[in-house]
RNA sequence: GCCGAAGUAGCUCAGGGGUAGAGCAACGCAUUCGUAAUGCGUAGGUCGUGGGUUCGAUUCCCACCUUCGGCUCCA
C-alpha cells in the first residue's frame, strides 16, 4: 500500500487531498521541531484525513501529545509559509538526504534521512525530483500542494499507531499520527459529529445495549452468540431471503459442519488456504495409532497433507496438468485422514449434485443453504460481527450450461437487488473483477472468460448502480461481481460476491447428459450476495443505527400503562396482539409513564401504546412511534391490522 | 500474527502498596402519575488470568488471555 504513486495519480489529487497532504507536511514541521530527531518516512492523504510515518526513538507519540503537536501547527499555520516546489537533481537529492536535511528541519549531521534516502533510489532514473519546502522545512515530495500554510488551520490529530515502513516487518516498526483536516471550521466540526454519531451507531455498542449477540471469551473469539433478539432479526431475515429464493427457484438444503480431509484436496482448498482454516479433526484411534508408531508432530501434519497417488493421478488427469506434484503423496498406509471444519459449503453442494445423474433438462441446479463455516481469521483482524471466525453464508451454488451463465448471474444479481431495496440500503456499488490479461494466475479457456467476462458485465450493466471493472481482480476460477455496500456514514462494508468458476466442475469432474446423449462439464456459479448473516446483520444494525422497521424489530410493541387502572385493559390489548402474531411485551411497572416512554424509546421499540382511563374507555390506543412520535388515538382493532400489513409488506 | 493502548459492579467510568467508589441498571418499599428519568432504601466486585516482588498487591514487575486502534491478511 505504501507504493509511490505515479505522477499521473499524484495530480488526480483532489483538492481536499492537497491540503490534507499539506497538512502532513506541517505536522512533520511541528514535530520536528519538538523532537528534532524524527526521521520523516511516508505521509500520504487517506480517505479521511491523513497521516505520516516516521521513526523516533527517544519517544512515543501518545494521544497527550496530540494537545502541543496541534498547537505547534497552529502556529506553523500563522506564519503563513509558503509551499515552494524545488527541482533537484538525483546527487543534490541524495546529499540533502545524507545530511538529514530531507524532512528534517536544517542538516543534522549523523541522523541522515534514511527513508528518504531509499525513497530516492526508488525513483525510476530519467523521472523529475522534486522536492517541497514550507519555512524551514524541506521533504522530498512530488507534491501537490496548497499555496500555504494558512490553509491547514483545520486540522486534528485522531489517533497514534504503529506501523512498518512499506508495510515490511523487517524494516523495523514506525510510529504513524492520523490526522484529518478540512476547507473550514464548520466542516471540521461536522466530520467531528458524524465520527460521534458513528460511535453511536457502531454494533459493536448496539449489540450490547439492544441485546443483540454476544461474544464470549470462554466460547472462543470471533464466535458469535446470537441472544434472543439478534436471533429475531437473523431468523426474519432468513425467511425474507428464503421466499425471494423460492420464487428464483432454489432448492434448500443442509449440510453437516464438517467435511473430510480429501473432500478438500479434490477441491484444492487444502492444504493451500491451511493458513486460513481451523486445523484438522482426526479420530481418536488414528490419531493413536500413529502415536503407536512413533510419529512425531511433524509426520503427523506431512501424513495429514499427503494424498494417494490414485488421487493425484485423477486430479492431474481432470485438470490437464501437474497441478498436484509427486512431492504430495504417499503411501496408502501413511495417509492419515481427518475430518474439517468446513471453510466453504461448496464441496458438500457439489456432492449432492453428483449424487445423481443430471440431463440437460434439469439445469440449472440451485443449491441454497444458510450455510455456516470457519475460517481461521488472524486474531487482530477479528471484528464484532464483520469478521468472525464462524459464521453462516447466505450461500448457494448454481449448476448450468454455458449458455446458461448470463440469465444465472443476472438472476443472482436481481435477488440481491429486491432484497437490498427492501432494506432501503440504497447506496451500493459493484465491482466486477475481471482477469488480468498479462497474468499466469488466472487458469482455464481464453474464450469461456471472455464469455463469462461479458455476461459478468452486462449483468452489472442492468442493475442500473454504479459499477466498476477491475481487472486482476478476478479469482483465479472465473471472473467475479462483489458488492460494496455504503452505509448512511459513508463507511464502505464490502458483502457478498457472485463467482463463475470453470474449476471446480472440473476438479469434481461434474457432468451432465446434454441433448446429444453426451456428457458436458457443467460451469458453477458460487453466490453469498450477502457475504454472511453475521456481517450483513452487523452493517444492518448499523445502518438502522439500531431502529428496525417493524417487520425486523425484536419487540415490535410495548406496551404502556398509565397506571394500574388501565392494567386490565392493557392485558386485554396484549392479547389481541398475541393473536395477531405480534412480538410485544407489557410494561406495567410503578413507574410514570414519562419514565416508561424513555425507556422504550432507548431500547428502540418501534410502537409504544400509551394506554390510560381514556383509551381504556374507549376501546383505543394512543400509538406512539419511536422515531415518528406521537401518531394520536386509533382503535385498537386498526392499529393491529395496519401494523400486521406493515410488517406483512416488510415496511421500512 | 505484528505494533501500541486498555481490562475495576450488568453498563459507563473514577480511584490507587494497607483487601474498593459514583451514576445508570437490578431488587425492596412508598407513589398510581398522560408522551424521554418520582422518592427513599437494599444488594451487587478474588479490580481479566497465572506467577513474582513485598509484612501486605487490585495498585509495582513478568507472562498469558481478551478487547480497542492501526499494520498485514481475507478462498
Amino acid at each position: 500500500m505504501n507504493e509511490r504513486k505515479t505522477l499521473e495519480e499524484r495530480a488526480q489529487m483532489t483538492d481536499l487531498e492537497r491540503l490534507r497532504h499539506s497538512c502532513a507536511h506541517v505536522m512533520a514541521t511541528a514535530i520536528l521541531r519538538l523532537w528534532p530527531n524524527a526521521q520523516f518516512a511516508y505521509g500520504p492523504p487517506v480517505e479521511n484525513g491523513f497521516y505520516y510515518d516516521f521513526d523516533l526513538k527517544e519517544h512515543r507519540i501518545t494521544p497527550d501529545d496530540f494537545e502541543k503537536i496541534e498547537a505547534e501547527m497552529r502556529k506553523i499555520a500563522k506564519e503563513n509559509q509558503r509551499f515552494e516546489r524545488i527541482v533537484i537533481s538525483r546527487e543534490e537529492a541524495r546529499a540533502m538526504a545524507e545530511s538529514g536535511r530531507l524532512g528534517g528541519l536544517a542538516d543534522r549531521p549523523g541522523n541522515p534521512s534514511r527513508f528518504k534516502i531509499d525513497l530516492i533510489d526508488k525513483i525510476p532514473e530519467g523521472e523529475e525530483i522534486s522536492c517541497f519546502k514550507n519555512g524551514e522545512f524541506i521533504d522530498l515530495c512530488a507534491g501537490p500542494h496548497v499555496g500555504y500554510t494558512s490553509k491547514c488551520k483545520n486540522v486534528k490529530l485522531m489517533a497514534v499507531s504503529a506501523s512498518f515502513y512499506m508495510g515490511d516487518e523487517s524494516k523495523g516498526q514506525l510510529q504513524r499520527v492520523y490526522g484529518t483536516a478540512f476547507e473550514s471550521k464548520e466542516e471540521l466540526a461536522q466530520h467531528l459529529v458524524q465520527l460521534e454519531e458513528a460511535k453511536k451507531r457502531d454494533h459493536r455498542r448496539l449489540g450490547k445495549e439492544l441485546k443483540l449477540f454476544h461474544i464470549d471469551e470462554d466460547v472462543g473469539q470471533g464466535l458469535i452468540l446470537w441472544t434472543p433478539n439478534g436471533a429475531v432479526i437473523r431468523h426474519e431475515l432468513q425467511t425474507f431471503i428464503s421466499e425471494e429464493l423460492r420464487k428464483q427457484g432454489y432448492n434448500q438444503v443442509f449440510t453437516p459442519h464438517i467435511g473430510k480431509l480429501a473432500l478438500y484436496k479434490t477441491s484444492g482448498h487444502f492444504p493451500y488456504y491451511k493458513e486460513s482454516q481451523f486445523g484438522a479433526i482426526v479420530e481418536n484411534e488414528a490419531m493413536q495409532a500413529c502415536a503407536d508408531a512413533g510419529c512425531t508432530c511433524a509426520e503427523i501434519m506431512q501424513r495429514l497433507d499427503a494424498l494417494s497417488g490414485k488421487l493425484r493421478q485423477q486430479i492431474n488427469d481432470r485438470v490437464g496438468s501437474e497441478v498436484i506434484p509427486e512431492s504430495r503423496v504417499l503411501p496408502d498406509d501413511k495417509l492419515l485422514d481427518g475430518f474439517m471444519l468446513k471453510p466453504m459449503n461448496c464441496p458438500h453442494h457439489i456432492k449432492i449434485f453428483d449424487s445423481q445423474p443430471r440431463s440437460y433438462r434439469d439445469l440449472p441446479v440451485r443449491l441454497a443453504e444458510f450455510g455456516t463455516v470457519y475460517r481461521w481469521e488472524q486474531s487482530g483482524e477479528l471484528n464484532g460481527m464483520t469478521r468472525v471466525r464462524g459464521f453462516t453464508q447466505d450461500d448457494a451454488h448454481l449448476f448450468c450450461t454455458e449458455d446458461q451463465v448470463a440469465a444465472e448471474v443476472l438472476g443472482c444479481l436481481s435477488l440481491v437487488k429486491v432484497v437490498l431495496n427492501t432494506l432501503g440500503m440504497n447506496d451500493y456499488r459493484v465491482r466486477v473483477g475481471l482477469r488480468d490479461l498479462d497474468s499466469s494466475k488466472f487458469t482455464g479457456d481464453p474464450e469461456k472468460w471472455d464469455k463469462a467476462e461479458d455476461a459478468c458485465r452486462q449483468a452489472a450493466a442492468t442493475l442500473g448502480v454504479p459499477f466498476t471493472e477491475e481487472p486482476g481482480e478476478a479469482a483465479f476460477y472465473g471472473p467475479k461481481i462483489d458488492f460494496v455496500i455504503k452505509d448512511v456514514i459513508g463507511r464502505e462494508w464490502q458483502l457478498g460476491t457472485v463467482q463463475v468458476d470453470y474449476v471446480l466442475p472440473v476438479r469434481f469432474d461434474l457432468s451432465y447428459v446434454g441433448p446429444d446423449n453426451r456428457p458436458h462439464r457443467p460451469v458453477m456459479i458460487h453466490r453469498a450476495p450477502f457475504g454472511s448473516m453475521e456481517r450483513f446483520c452487523g452493517v444492518l444494525i448499523e445502518h438502522f443505527a439500531g431502529h428496525f422497521p417493524a417487520w425486523l424489530a425484536p419487540e415490535q410493541v410495548r406496551i404502556l400503562t398509565v397506571s394500574e387502572k388501565s392494567e386490565v385493559f392493557a392485558r386485554d390489548i396484549a392479547a389481541q396482539l398475541q393473536a395477531a402474531g405480534i412480538r410485544y411485551t407489557l410494561n406495567a411497572d410503578a413507574d410514570k409513564i414519562g419514565a416508561k416512554i424513555r425507556n422504550a424509546q432507548l431500547d428502540k421499540i418501534p410502537y409504544m401504546l400509551v394506554l390510560g382511563e381514556k383509551e381504556a374507555a374507549s376501546g383505543a390506543v394512543a400509538v406512539r412511534h419511536s422515531k415518528r412520535g406521537d401518531l394520536g388515538v386509533t382503535p385498537a382493532a386498526e392499529f393491529i391490522a395496519n401494523l400486521v400489513a406493515e410488517v406483512k409488506e416488510r415496511r421500512l
